[in-house]
DNA sequence: ACACGGACCTGAAGGC
DNA sequence: TGCCTTCAGGTCCGTG
């Protein structure tokens, strides 16, 4: 699943097929995602314009012209692929995206392609999940900040306020591991697991340290929290300069692959010497939150 | 309020 | 070959 630099990355190949174009078709193969679509999802979707396509935390945030909102989060296995045709600046249909692998598959889609949008551009979106973990919810005009999947979701990373004293804020007094504390997306909303267990490694953090050191006794930041945010924040942007990371299923829209993941320090290398200039310790996993962690037990302290 | 474990679902990979 | 276990970018819900 993706998470947050990985839902960015599919925002930006969408925003330009969806943003101005009307739902001129919506096909519902299965409703049974995490949560059932709503009820008359396609009706209420079809003759809609997308006005924006918007980024929460993980979630894909659609505004409509009606000032309904689709609310789209991608789960562990979700993808977008664009295919069809759109109209080209001269006016010719030109056919858009169908490479690769995915070509063949286009005819009566594939078995996990779950919702089919399309557009009046001609463009022809397919939502595919292999695992269901994901969900689309259709959100009344005004009400995303009041809806129970938006209301408790904490700070963007990349948001300004996500600075130490908002960490060590958050953190005083907590005993939970610091790999618990940087998954709850009630404090940081769009770390997922790679991400935590790569700003821990910039950090210099050990994962298993509990979240309390953040704070001070007066509840000022530590100096683990200052290294913290910028930690935080500098692998976030990396990861969506680099169009996010590519393990299993996760593609950019148009099939291509993100390549973030050959910049991990510590994600999926256990057994491999720290990178860290000078340390010589090597990569460990252990699992925490029923999640593997990988840290270097040497460095991260 | 906080912290943890199980549940949801499918498929790939590895051990025997 | 097959069967069984483990693991995978998430997060909701029930339990202490």
């Amino acid at each position: 699943m993706p998470e947050l630099p990985e839902v960015e990355t599919v925002r930006l190949g969408l925003a330009p097929i969806l943003e101005g174009a009307v739902f001129a078709r919506v096909e519902q193969r299965r409703a049974d995602l995490r949560f059932p679509l709503p009820e008359r999802f396609g009706t209420r979707l079809e003759g809609r314009r997308v006005e924006k396509l918007e980024r929460r935390a993980k979630y894909l945030v659609a505004t409509l012209d009606d000032g309904q909102l689709l609310a789209m989060h991608l789960g562990m296995s979700g993808r977008f692929l664009i295919g069809g045709l759109v109209k080209g600046a001269n006016g010719n249909a030109a056919e858009l995206h169908r490479l690769g692998e995915f070509i063949h598959e286009t005819g009566g889609g594939d078995k996990h392609d779950h919702i089919i949008f399309e557009m009046s551009n001609l463009a022809v979106i397919r939502y595919n999940d292999v695992r269901r973990f994901g969900y689309m919810a259709l959100i009344e005009a005004g009400g995303l900040d009041a809806h129970p999947h938006f209301r408790d979701l904490g700070i963007e990373p990349l948001d300004p306020g996500m600075d130490a004293a908002y960490l060590a804020s958050k953190a005083g007094g907590r005993i939970q591991s610091l790999k618990g504390f940087l998954l709850d997306q009630h404090v940081i909303a769009g770390l997922g697991n790679i991400y935590v267990c790569e700003a821990l490694f910039r950090a210099s953090l050990s994962p298993l340290k509990p979240a309390g050191i953040l704070a001070t006794k007066t509840g000022t930041p530590s100096a683990a929290a200052k290294r913290l945010t910028p930690a935080i924040r500098s692998v976030i942007e990396d990861a969506i300069a680099a169009g996010g990371s590519s393990l299993r299923d996760y593609r950019k829209t148009d099939g291509s692959l993100g390549y973030f993941q050959h910049s991990f320090a510590v994600y999926g290398r256990e057994g491999e010497p720290c990178q860290r200039a000078g340390c010589r310790g090597t990569v460990a996993r252990l699992p925490q939150n029923g999640r593997s962690t990988f840290y270097c037990d040497r460095c991260q302290k």
